[in-house]
DNA sequence: TAATTTACCATAAAATCCCAAATTTTTCTT
DNA sequence: AAGAAAAATTTGGGATTTTATGGTAAATTA
């Protein structure tokens, strides 16, 4: 399975409009089944889990693979309600156009407060989308918690299972 | 197999009339499989199930497939007859128009007490139709919930089949 | 016939398409 | 290794199409 990987910066223009990072819209094509010459390689951008500061972008794999989970839960329950919710009704279908841009609605710039620039930042098979300012700060959080460990503290420790939150 | 995907909110008219978000006309469309140039996609509103506070509306292939599951009920069962009610007798056929919309019968807006706005939620193969403030007080319900989970809590959590309702 | 439903026409706003300028990256040649 | 040429990427603006919504006329039906 293809991944993103890479962060970048793209301007956000008067109608919404931002590119993609080349790189990311390989793979977004690539993990396009329906994908075929000619046609604009499709994606979901979720945006529904208000504790997030970020949109995520699903490619149609990754979001195909959710919804098959989804509808394995039990019909009615909290569980695959919340779901269907976050990954159904809060989310955004759409696609990258010729010019490898994708248009981000009002409405989701606004979710993420994000007016002229935005962060791009892959994270494993979906990629995310900040308001660069907000990343700055999760960055920092994230590199202060480091400091904080041990000099000879290995972030691939926590491949080892050990113990997590 | 199409899937509704998106929300967004629309404006009821006098007459009942409200459109349709673009996105779903062609879901309804490519899941009818009697649709053809000229006529009008058609989809099925179950209105019965009193304690939702919504209609939920079919497309004409996953109506389909309810119908099937129900016939291969005993005649007769408690199970069966129930079904049948529900979305045989407290259903409504209905069309989406040359622009678009569908008309909301009164009792069927009643049902659901929306007077000039409605809103539109996907869920997975089927669309729900809300009044915007029942949605809003169910949203707010959904996000409490999941602000009392955990800070990273991921709601896919649910996917790996943990203990559910 | 009165009331309701359905078909038809119209328009403003929003989303999409198309073309093109600048930039950056890659490739080729010397 | 340097410079030139080619290709790919990022960004901008205008024109076109689609969408959401309102109104009127025709048709159905109680």
């Amino acid at each position: 399975m293809r991944r993103f990987r890479g962060e970048s910066l793209h301007k956000i223009d008067a109608k919404g409009r931002v590119s993609i990072p080349a790189l990311f819209r390989r793979v977004i094509q690539a993990c396009d089944p329906n994908w075929q010459e000619g046609l604009p390689p499709e994606l979901v951008i979720v945006y529904g889990d208000a504790r997030r500061p970020f949109l995520e972008c699903y490619t149609v794999e990754a979001i195909e693979e959710v919804d098959r989970k989804i509808d394995q839960l039990p019909r009615g329950s909290v569980g695959r309600k919340t779901l269907e919710r976050l990954f159904h009704g809060q989310s955004h279908p759409t696609s990258v156009d010729e010019t490898g841009r994708l248009v981000l609605p009002a409405k989701l710039r606004q979710k993420i407060a994000v007016e002229g620039e935005a962060y791009f930042s892959a994270a494993g098979d979906t990629f995310q989308i900040w308001n660069p300012d907000s990343y700055s700060e999760d960055q920092a959080k994230t590199e202060a918690w480091l400091s904080d460990q041990p000099d000879d503290f290995d972030p691939l420790s926590f491949l080892d299972g050990g113990q997590e939150g």
